[in-house]
DNA sequence: GGCTGCGCTAAGCGCTCGCTCACCGTCGGC
DNA sequence: GCCGACGGTGAGCGAGCGCTTAGCGCAGCC
């Protein structure tokens, strides 16, 4: 496994579905600049600027400002299923696939800090429709989380008084490291999901 | 205890520090728009017309809107402190002052869920100065929850690899509740308070 | 070599933002 | 009964916003 794949849950290379080359850049510099000063603040110009582009440009690959972080809620949304359902449908005892999981989505927040800040925290900004369809798919994801609390406490590895609770309990802290989560800070990306495997084992009173 | 005590952690009355009435109503008002839609989202005009005020109205209790935020924060976060404070200087163990802790800085967070949005989600909003002053009384926070864990390790209560991790994950996890806390979903401030605190007491290993 | 289509830019439109200013009603002191 | 202080308003300023449009340079095709 390569470095990137390590603190990336997986991710080799990111954004690398969207195509052309100009409409990738442009969404590389949105999700830096709403992840640094948020959807709100971040104005057009800035985001063409850091994309070396003028601000019209913009418009040639996407029809508004609000469809980028659209476009980007939705891709790091499915990443964020997608790692969790690898986990979720390996092969091992229900602890081992909790711990799996809440590794690589830590490691996922973590290593890609800047697109989970933005997936987790700008999801207010979209319009009614887009945040509908964001909404269907953080459904699944909690609903990944809770297949695999349901499978340990059903196989007696778990124990677990209030499922739905916990797992919103699991889900929240792995979601929270996007806004502590610093590179500058004294932890990798694979420390913070170590430690938080293990935390959440306590938590679901793995044996 | 009262009903508006269990449900905001010990707080009576909120902003009654605020005077005079027209910059207190001004100041709930912008507590409101400010955890609906966001700091940068929200306008002088919004946060004036939800005060019955005009826009000018704003500029005489505030210099400006950012003023707003800061007082906002700096009394949002006094009170988080106060609550944690109060937990950790009260008699009794390790494990009785954390999960007094835990349950009451939860219970703020989804009683006064508006007011901890603001004072958890926009900090960036904030000047350089006015960051620096609210980022050192998080310190504190940080403080007070990490000595309730290193005393119930020193005590042997509590089983806990890397305090300050420890420390960071159960801090993250009572303040990202100010996320997805709703009043419309099923679990009261004080259910989530007890749920949260035996959880936590899971992962600092409590026996 | 000339033509066409496309990715891109320069300029700017209409609008709303944070904030200001000239003015006004009310109320306590004398 | 008049006056000054104070809390408030209506109107609007300059700036910067999201977005549009007319036109330009260049690669590909004949």
């Amino acid at each position: 496994m390569s470095t990137a794949e390590e603190t990336t849950g997986g991710e080799v290379e990111p954004w690398e579905e969207v195509t052309p080359d100009a409409a990738r850049r442009l969404l590389v510099a949105a999700v830096e600049a709403f992840a640094e000063r948020g959807y709100h603040a971040t104005t057009t110009r800035d985001i063409a600027g850091r994309a070396g582009m003028s601000p019209a440009a913009l418009y040639i690959h996407y029809k508004t400002k609000e469809e980028l972080l659209h476009r980007i809620s939705r891709i790091g949304h499915d990443k964020a299923l997608d790692i969790l359902r690898s986990a979720a449908q390996r092969e091992g005892t229900a602890t081992e696939r909790l711990a799996d999981a809440v590794s690589s989505f830590v490691r996922w927040h973590a290593g890609r800090r800047t697109t989970a800040r933005v997936v987790q925290y700008e999801l207010d900004a979209l319009g009614p429709e887009a945040r509908a369809e964001i909404v269907a798919l953080r459904r699944q994801v909690d609903a990944e989380v809770r297949g695999i609390v349901e499978d340990g406490v059903a196989s007696g590895e778990f124990d677990v008084l209030d499922v739905q609770g916990t797992t919103l309990a699991v889900l929240s802290l792995c979601i929270d490291v996007a806004r502590w989560f610093t590179v500058d800070g004294p932890r990798t990306p694979e420390e913070v999901g170590a430690l938080y495997a293990d935390l959440v084992l306590r938590m679901v009173g793995a044996r």
